[in-house]
DNA sequence: TAATTCATGTAAATCGTTACATGATTAT
DNA sequence: ATAATCATGTAACGATTTACATGAATTA
């Protein structure tokens, strides 16, 4: 379970209420990395603050509660980071799709392969135009995250892209030689 | 929950006994996909057997069962595979600690980094060989999945890595240019 | 003042993992 | 014979999602 760990990274970004890190859950963060609702996330703060990782810092209006991380919830965040991958656990349907392609009739599968190929090549293009308005520096502080977010994306993007081309063409290539 | 479309796809591609099926989400499926254990697989396979998407069509040694998805199964499938992608929910902890750097001290971070520029680089060598040893189209059948996977597994490292090559640079870029 | 957004929570149901359990067959 | 692998399953626990619930502050 990785959610305590997203809280704590985001909290060290920059200290946030729950509602702001269920805002952020809704971005690149819950479409590329982790998904949390608010219903896990308030319990999963109480759980946190029980355990010395992160502290209330500021209340305000409507009951906000802002957070941090403590000292302790640093040094946890940093050895989980540091943490070498292992037992790496996948889910992601998308992907689940692309690799089960092969059991479609060749026909639904050139149609599902064009289908990625020109979404990848949307989002790609939207992708790019941000980040050439983008500085050419990494920010400082809570925008650090989108910009290495951003560029993340575009080149998982483009790497789909070609691979959806890739195989299109090696189908169409068998689709061709084969039927005679 | 996609794993019930996991088994129908598997299954589609060629029949399998529960336990086949498990090892199959050892491999690349599991992997960059969709993971699974046996203790969800066996059930999941009686419940899509209730439901007339799949059926025993083979029961051998040691109290196997071969399954086959039935015509309703394929339709089944066909109709998720088709589907347009909405709501993406995706758990992948890799990227979650990728989209965390940030968080990080800037001497944690370029450590970071570098260990998955190198980790990325080593994956991509090996498919890399791989698949200069396959065949130059895609094979009819169960194989023809890892052909796929192995692609796109490759394509995604060389992405990944190139991203963490960029990062790196711009993260020294920033080290150099401030601490004046 | 009515609707929307901010802000937090609980309860029930579902889903997934870990641990436990069993027996048949094959290899050493 | 013993160990390893094949093959399937259940039970308990933990995590996640969906539905329900509430109230304060802001905007129209």
């Amino acid at each position: 379970m990785s959610l305590p760990y997203a809280l704590l990274g985001l909290l060290a970004v920059e200290p946030r209420s729950g509602y702001e890190l269920t805002k952020e859950f809704s971005g690149p963060l819950g479409q590329y990395a982790w998904q949390a609702g608010h219903t896990s996330i308030y319990p999963e703060l109480n759980k946190l603050a029980e355990r010395g990782l992160v502290e209330v810092t500021e209340e305000g209006a409507r009951g906000s509660r802002t957070y941090s991380v403590t000292p302790a919830g640093y040094t946890e965040l940093r050895s989980w980071m540091l943490t070498p991958p292992q037992g790496t656990k996948v889910r992601n349907q998308q992907v689940l799709r692309m690799f089960l392609i092969s059991a479609l009739e060749p026909g639904d599968a050139l149609a599902m392969l064009r289908r990625i190929a020109a979404y990848t090549a949307a989002e790609a293009t939207e992708l790019r135009e941000i980040m050439e308005q983008a500085p050419p520096e990494i920010p400082e502080g809570p925008d650090g995250f989108g910009y290495l977010a951003a560029e993340y994306g575009l080149r998982q993007y483009d790497a789909t892209h070609g691979w959806a081309r890739w195989a299109i063409e090696k189908l169409e290539a068998r689709a061709g030689a084969e039927p005679a």
